[in-house]
DNA sequence: TACTAAATAGAAAATATTTCTATTTAAGAG
DNA sequence: CTCTTAAATAGAAATATTTTCTATTTAGTA
């Protein structure tokens, strides 16, 4: 937790008790959360507590690097906490049943990237790898 | 453009018009199309036309093994044409500019995955691995 | 404690997607 | 070529999702 509040100052974020549940939240659940889903925690914790607030959190901590955008195919949001940091390479294995987002810390894209850059005579610029299937628990 | 009508066929889908017409648009495009996008498109070629066919047409479409689902963060659904077919492991390098689209006919996803079950002890069932840059044209 | 920029709620608007029903059409059978 | 039927369609409507806006509140600092 500590960690996290370093990188919200580290950026010039203000350490908000909205932002401290919200960090709080993805700690605890381990997966990947839309916005509808964030909210519907912080409604039990904040007795005010609006959806807009939660897509600009949710948003700023993508930013200075707490939470990474996770690719779903179902027209919503997905957040997971993520130590790579935003604009940098993303590595994410996400469990189909419960959702567990696991950061796999490995990656061979030289390879790939070289052979893109010889094959397609393209420049590539950054790459995002998701890998799905069930978790240790789940499986 | 044959070989399209093959998949259509083959997988029960009956080949409309509207169809051709949207497999025709992504192979002059090569880029990946949001559905209003496309619809935008249909409606210069077909008087009568609604945006609740494209989605339509672009999800069977791709669970035929035409289209396949391009993740990009903006809140809208992108698709762009795909050869390797649906429910297998993808592989795009995606111009961030003009937003092409070209398969990359490589992957080392065996060591990657045998690191994931070794490490996390978990069972990998699919992999999406997306490149961004810029392609020979836009660099 | 006072100040200031940032964060907030809530309403409203904008955007995106899905559902529904009646009509039309593609494709195979005869 | 015509008939039949299941699939595809349009368009309206509903739903869902995200963003914008304004006034108010708050965290962090001096």
């Amino acid at each position: 937790m500590e960690h996290y509040i370093d990188k919200l100052k580290h950026s010039g974020l203000k350490l908000t008790p909205r932002r401290q549940a919200i960090i709080a939240l993805f700690i605890e659940r381990k997966s990947h959360l839309t916005p509808e889903k964030v909210w519907e925690y912080l409604k039990k914790k904040f007795s005010r507590c609006g959806l807009p607030g939660v897509y600009r959190n949710l948003e700023s901590l993508v930013e200075c690097g707490i939470l990474t955008r996770i690719q779903q195919f179902d027209s919503k949001k997905h957040y997971s906490l993520c130590s790579i940091g935003y604009g940098h390479d993303h590595h994410h294995f996400i469990c189909r049943k419960c959702n567990k987002v696991e950061e796999v810390d490995f990656c061979n894209f030289k390879v790939i990237s070289r052979f893109i850059e010889d094959n397609l005579h393209a420049k590539v610029e950054a790459h995002q790898f998701q890998i799905q299937g069930l978790c240790s628990k789940c499986k």
